[in-house]
RNA sequence: CGGGGCGUAGCGUAGCCCGGUAUCGCGCCUGCUUUGGGAGCAGGAGGUCGUCAGUUCGAAUCUGGCCGCCCCGACCA
């Protein structure tokens, strides 16, 4: 139920948590840091699988599906990749159970695997392995293959959405003949997430380049997509990788080129997760509950009848059913609420809290006057309309409604992003929290420091900002340009 | 892995210090009245008090062990 819903401003950690069980987006599994994602969560990944989905084809990839296994041999052969994941692996010792008189079923130990087998936690090492069966030739290249899976990180500690053990992704896998094609295919699919997180998510983005520390197990370069929370902290919403030849050497994958030449192929990676779902909710949700962007809502309007008694239902369903019609026939997500165990009340708060974006409510007195009244869950304005047109309306305001959370989003953003010229300037505006554009040297070294001393760390250097010297605020060494420093999730 | 908290009906809780078979709210069921921002009244159902052992005539309550989860920090999408 969606009473008392602690505000943000008394605990945010508290908000989040209580609006993402409450709104019955998921709840905790008696797994340890394992979600059950409700329907009304899964329906919102169900939307971003779609739309992404869409963009990936349309840009030439197609899906497959690889195995949760993982041999554990396969992650030896690259060592930078092993040692990022190394301690956050689940791992399968044995195939078989057995009764037993005390515990009920016991671990047989004749059944042990002479080979363990890896939870995936991310899935290069099993696709290259299988790649190398598939490409020989140029003329294999490039290959585009995306997949929907989900992936096993033991984490320390765990969130609802933004890190638990168990989640769901989507991994993009390819294969090219040549450096440039594959950092071409690496900044394409940032673009795809930087497109899709701005039009669907209506989050504003920032594309840019991971430093060393934070960059990928095994990737040459890492660009990301972050994003800035409601509360002033950082969100990663998306990766891309330029794995360089990491791999195909890591495991033999040669292709002949057209000089008839064996040559290393040239790779990419790319996903996003469910944690999206908890961008998307700290982005634009208020102390009033969930709010969704209409592209994303799994529903976006209700339809909500008040009547006194059966046949004024009936009546009601006369005069709403050519209405509800001819929104769905705009393509529109409709749900008319006619149970009567449920009072309007109840309703409006419920539909209110789980983010519908658009209410309409109907009586006897609009059955009148020809009217409806339409609530519209960003600004919670309402407002009475002539039902007249009224699809054309809701579908300009559905409109209206995606890029009204997307310019508060952005304005958050830019209101909370500033340079920082010194390191005792930056400790002191780090405390409030947003994006801090500083110069720095470029050394590993430099950025430890900071993030030792102030949480903080390099979210990245973004993409196309105009070159400025400088000198780095902690070392006074030059520096060419500002990257983006924040505390983050 | 450290620190803190919690475990009593579907959910949220009181009771525990000071032992006597469990409180209240929400939800659920029945009936009547209601319905434009979480309805009212009346009646009713529902609990191995996380688990195991100990103390005791008697344990939700005292003692010890175990299990589970959550929250805060260090690692990570």
């Amino acid at each position: 139920m969606a009473e008392q819903l602690t505000k943000r401003a008394d605990d945010y950690a508290k908000w989040y948590n209580d609006l993402v069980l409450k709104a019955d987006l998921a709840e905790h599994s008696e797994v340890r840091g394992c979600m059950v994602i409700k329907p009304h969560g899964y329906a919102i990944w169900e939307k971003m699988q779609s739309a992404l989905d869409g963009m990936f084809k349309a840009t030439g990839h197609v899906n497959a599906y690889f195995p949760i296994f993982i041999p554990k041999s396969y992650f030896a052969k690259e060592a930078s990749h092993v040692e990022g994941f190394a301690k956050e692996c689940a791992v399968v010792t044995h195939y078989r159970l057995k009764s037993d008189p005390v515990h009920g079923v016991v671990v047989d130990p004749e059944a042990k695997l002479e080979e363990e087998l890896i939870v995936r936690p991310t899935s290069e090492t099993i696709i290259w392995n299988t790649y190398k069966g598939w490409i020989k030739s140029y003329r294999d290249l490039p290959l585009l293959i995306n997949q929907w899976a989900n992936v096993v990180r033991w984490e320390m500690r765990t969130r609802l959405f933004l890190r638990t053990t168990e989640f769901l992704w989507q991994e993009g896998h390819t294969a090219h003949a040549t450096r440039q094609e594959a950092i071409e295919e690496t900044e394409r699919m940032l673009e795809v997430y930087r497109v899709f997180a701005e039009e669907w998510l209506a989050i504003p983005v920032i594309k840019g380049l991971k430093t060393e520390s934070e960059r990928f197990a095994g990737a040459v370069d890492t660009y990301c997509i972050e994003a800035l929370m409601q509360d002033g902290k950082a969100l990663q919403a998306g990766t891309s990788h330029f794995l360089g030849q990491n791999f195909a050497k890591a495991f033999d994958v040669l292709y002949t080129n057209k000089e008839n030449k064996q040559e290393h192929v040239w790779a990419t990676s790319w996903g996003v997760t469910t944690r999206l779902i908890g961008a998307l909710i700290m982005t634009h949700s208020d102390d009033h509950g969930l709010v969704l962007p209409p592209k994303l809502a799994p529903v976006q309007v209700a339809v909500i009848p008040i009547s006194k008694n059966a046949e004024q239902l009936e009546a009601l369903r006369a005069y709403v059913a050519p209405m509800i019609a001819s929104l769905m026939s705009k393509g529109i997500t409709v749900k008319f609420d006619d149970d009567d165990s449920k009072k309007p009340g109840w309703k409006f708060a419920e539909y209110e809290f789980k983010g519908y974006p658009v209410r309409i409510a109907i009586g006897p007195r609009d059955m009148e006057n020809g009217t409806v009244e339409v609530a519209r869950r960003d600004t919670l304005e309402k407002q009475v309309m002539q039902v007249t047109d009224i699809a054309e309306k809701v579908e300009h305001l559905l409109g209206h409604i995606q890029d009204n959370l997307y310019q508060k989003a952005l304005a958050m953003r830019e209101n909370n992003t500033r340079a920082v010229n010194s390191y005792a300037e930056f400790k002191e505006e780090i405390e409030k929290g947003g994006f801090l554009l500083a110069h720095w040297d470029g050394t590993p070294e430099t950025e430890a420091k900071v993030k030792v001393e102030t949480k903080a760390t390099i979210r990245c250097i973004p993409l196309g900002s105009a070159p400025e010297t400088g000198t780095c605020m902690v070392s006074g060494n030059p520096s060419k340009q500002r990257v983006i420093f924040a505390r983050a999730y």
